[in-house]
RNA sequence: GGCCCCAUCGUCUAGCCCGGUCCAGGACGUCAGGUUCUCAUCCUGAAAACAUGGGUUCGAAUCCCAUUGGGGUCACCA
């Protein structure tokens, strides 16, 4: 754990790692994870930590989504130095992030297409690439064939080119290309086996002829992932790569592209490219094995559209189209519905507003699900950190450490830490954590955070909350006092919080509720009631507090102690409970009725009397 | 299916590299008690794992091999 003083003093470039998301989508759980390493490792280090959008598909990509990411990332708390500009703007507080960052051009793949042609170019030049001119049809005929026959597809490469030759058909394939012919650019792959040093798995070999020649440039003029992620990399210094495993079979491909390149631009001119050092990480899935995607949305929403036609055969996809169009004003064509819930299509936006609609919970999968359900970046940065890493220390009474912030992740994070397992993301887990970093922050922090939080997510609920804090701040105080330890996340705050948020004359008494602890044994519960109503009365407002009005109600429960001379306590407080929240939870009675304050306390006990008395 | 990676309680993991201190430790969850005015919180305790089979060795969770199982990947997506 320990960083050898002298491996500083031997490494004489500046650790520089990337995080290099694609902007289609919300940032995922994974990705988040990716790029907490990332980040810790060149804090670590003492390096920089950069992002870099990867959108280089044109279709799919977005900068809606590019913004989403940064800002869910900043969020985290993972800051980088290197990369797009951006302000983090929460609770009202604005934080720019990426102010000095390096100018190694854009870091948008999208606006550094003159970067990547120049290599095309030069790679073609040196007889190491080629327009091919397949459709799309064609290759997939091929590869259909190559399943049927139960072999393993490969991309043939075409009789007219040789590698590193410039041969005549290059030369004829380059002109029918630039008279505009639709061509991808392949890279000719050179027979040899590669070996990929890998930090957390050792040394992974591919035999010589396990690749083919794969394109680097699509019809659009844009990159592929492969050839923007080796000149990029290049260019922009990027000395160690961590990622999720799904990424190991292609580092191949990338090691033989770096061994094909050399650098174009003045300074460094001709020089080879350099290969980063590579870690794969594990992969992080769901219980039941699978690997966490965003379609598991989708899964859990076709699930239960389908239980429910189980159940009622009634149920057609027009009658879904109008409660979505009911409960989200969205519209969606019957046919796509339909496509839904015979798995033709995965639709996010279907899954996400038949949830709404059907008050559904769709599993949290990206960063965006957790950051609105009221969890912590704080929770989630430590319980992610701990899915293939720990920091191998033990507490002082002998524990394995594993709560941690920031700095500590930072400081101590090693890549020889990281298992080579995956793992399965369990809620249960996260949750635990959500609610120590909840307590741990103290009260006064957690209102501000909550408050924060409800001003960005239920701006209702903010206001009532903001409202609430600024007129009577003890009270909010012992409110968020009661219901933390009843919380889990800044969500569930509210639910606990109900009962003090009501207006005074509008909740509802259980009649269960009511009949078991007012009505039964001839009004015994009301007139405990009436009693304590009687009693609170005579306290001072300011002197409304937990402890006073425990003394009173402990009195109370002593004089209507049973025969067995023990106090009715349970008699007196469910009695209470129920006249002043209508049902028989809520936090100690003492609390609640601190929480709600002399004025509303005494109007609810009256309507209660007012409602039940005979 | 080809190629690649992996394998400790239900889950996250410590231990493995440098065999003995491990009839395997911690955490979450579960269960059982306790505290308690309800629900929670909190406290105490319990059940719960080295995938299987071969080696190597005086000795293997730790080293080697095979099997089985799981995962990843095979795009003009990234």
């Amino acid at each position: 754990m320990s960083t050898h003083p002298t491996s500083l003093v031997v490494s004489p470039t500046p650790v520089i790692t990337r995080f290099a998301p694609s902007p289609t989508g919300h940032l995922h759980i994974g990705g988040a994870r990716s790029a907490l390493f990332c980040w810790a490792y060149a804090k670590s280090r003492g390096g920089r930590f950069m992002v870099r959008i990867e959108d280089t598909d044109a279709a799919r990509s977005s900068d809606e989504s590019a913004r989403g990411i940064l800002d869910d990332l900043a969020w985290l708390g993972i800051e980088w130095d290197d990369g797009p500009a951006h302000t983090l703007t929460s609770g009202g507080v604005s934080k720019s992030i990426a102010t000095s960052a390096r100018d190694v051009g854009s870091y948008f793949q999208a606006r550094r297409v003159h970067f990547y042609n120049a290599y095309i170019t030069d790679l073609v030049s040196r007889g190491l690439a080629y327009p091919a001119f397949d459709t799309v049809e064609e290759t997939e005929a091929q590869r259909a064939a190559a399943a049927a026959a139960k072999k393993t597809y490969r991309y043939p490469r075409p009789s007219d080119i040789t590698r590193g030759v410039h041969t005549q058909g290059l030369k004829d394939r380059w002109a029918r290309a630039n008279a505009g012919e639709r061509h991808v650019i392949r890279f000719v792959v050179p027979h040899e086996s590669i070996i990929v040093h890998d930090r957390i798995l050792g040394d992974v070999k591919l035999a010589a002829g396990e690749l083919d020649d794969f394109v680097i440039r699509k019809p659009d003029g844009l990159p592929t992932y492969h050839f923007a992620v080796v000149i990029d990399d290049e260019l922009m210094g990027v000395t160690d790569v961590m990622r999720a495993q799904e990424h190991l079979a292609n580092t191949p491909r990338h090691v033989a592209l770096q061994h094909a390149l050399v650098r174009l631009d003045d300074a460094f001119m001709g020089h080879p490219f350099r290969t980063p050092t590579y870690a794969h990480m594990p992969i992080i899935c769901n219980m039941d094995g699978s690997k966490m995607s965003k379609r598991d949305k989708a899964k859990v929403g076709r699930k239960a559209l389908k239980d429910a036609i189980t159940k009622d055969a009634s149920i057609t996809p027009a009658l879904i189209a109008g409660k979505i169009l009911a409960a989200t004003k969205a519209t969606f064509p019957e046919a796509d519905i339909a496509a839904f819930i015979a798995a033709d299509n995965d639709s996010l936006d279907i899954a996400t507003a038949f949830g709404v609609a059907y008050s559904l919970t769709l599993p949290e999968i990206e960063v965006w699900d957790f950051r609105a359900n009221g969890y912590l970046p704080e929770a989630i940065c430590n319980f992610v950190a701990l899915l293939g890493w720990n920091p191998g220390l033990k507490t002082h009474d002998g524990k394995d450490l594993e709560k941690f912030d920031m700095p500590f992740i930072a400081s101590h994070f090693t890549v020889d830490r990281v298992g080579k397992t995956n793992s399965k993301f369990d809620r249960a887990k996260l949750l635990s954590f959500n609610a120590d970093a909840m307590v741990a922050m103290g009260y006064d922090a957690l209102l501000a955070r909550w408050i924060a939080w409800a001003n960005d997510h239920e701006p209702l609920l903010g206001k009532q909350l903001t409202h609430m804090a600024a007129t009577s701040h003890d009270r909010t105080m012992a409110l968020v006092r009661a219901i933390t330890p009843r919380a889990k996340t800044l969500r569930d705050l509210a639910k606990s919080a109900a009962f003090a948020l009501v207006a005074d004359d509008v909740y509802f008494f259980d009649p269960v509720a009511a009949e078991k602890n007012l009505i039964a044994e001839n009004y015994k519960g009301l007139s405990l009631v009436r009693e304590v109503r009687t009693r609170l009365e005579a306290l001072d407002p300011t002197n409304f507090t937990n402890d006073t009005i425990h003394v009173i109600i402990e009195q109370l429960a002593q004089q209507n102690a049973g025969a067995d001379n023990k106090p009715a306590m349970s008699l007196v407080s469910q009695a209470l409970r129920v006249a002043l929240t209508g049902t028989t939870v809520s936090p100690g009675i003492g609390e609640t009725l601190a929480v709600l304050g002399k004025a509303s306390a005494l109007a609810r006990l009256t309507r209660c009397i007012d409602t039940f008395a005979v």
